[in-house]
DNA sequence: ATGTAGACTCGTGTCGACC
DNA sequence: GGGTCGACACGAGTCTACA
């Protein structure tokens, strides 16, 4: 069973593979065609992406939705 | 190269998982502790889930997350 | 049982500025 | 480079009612 909410789990993730990226905040929003304070709010897990943003995410991110939702399903730490 | 938005492969996918278990739109808004009103929306592509929605959606339809995302993450028709 | 319409609340998503 | 604030447009999501 999987008590946390899966925007609370997909906030750490994010910026986990965005810095495993080297990107900034600025660079992943450019790529994803979001705006740089989004994308900070969403990897403080203030706001939760729809679903067509959380492709864009996974794409600007170089991996894929299913493996983001993945690791977001799993009971350990996604992060 | 995946040109329609997923939000839009995922309206049609939703309806014939929902048909599978032979639920209602009511009955299928009742389990994921939503209004029978948005499901019919998001099944039209007029209305796409946030991420939090999607889980408790496919939760509801018998199927992982993941099962729905690797569904409309494919070329191949989902449904 | 589904689609649609209207009205409503609140969250998504943008933008500029500042710290 | 990142957090935060305020303001904004628009969409998510609820609800009632009718076809």
């Amino acid at each position: 069973m999987i008590d946390t909410l899966p925007s609370q789990r997909l906030a750490p993730l994010i910026r986990t593979l965005r810095k495993a990226q080297g990107l900034s905040q600025e660079a992943l929003a450019e790529r994803a065609g979001l705006h740089r304070n989004f994308v900070s709010l969403i990897e403080r897990g203030k706001n939760q992406p729809t679903v067509d943003t959380l492709f864009r995410l996974a794409e600007a991110l170089g991996v894929t939705a299913v493996e983001l939702v993945e690791r977001i399903s799993t009971a350990n730490d996604p992060a």
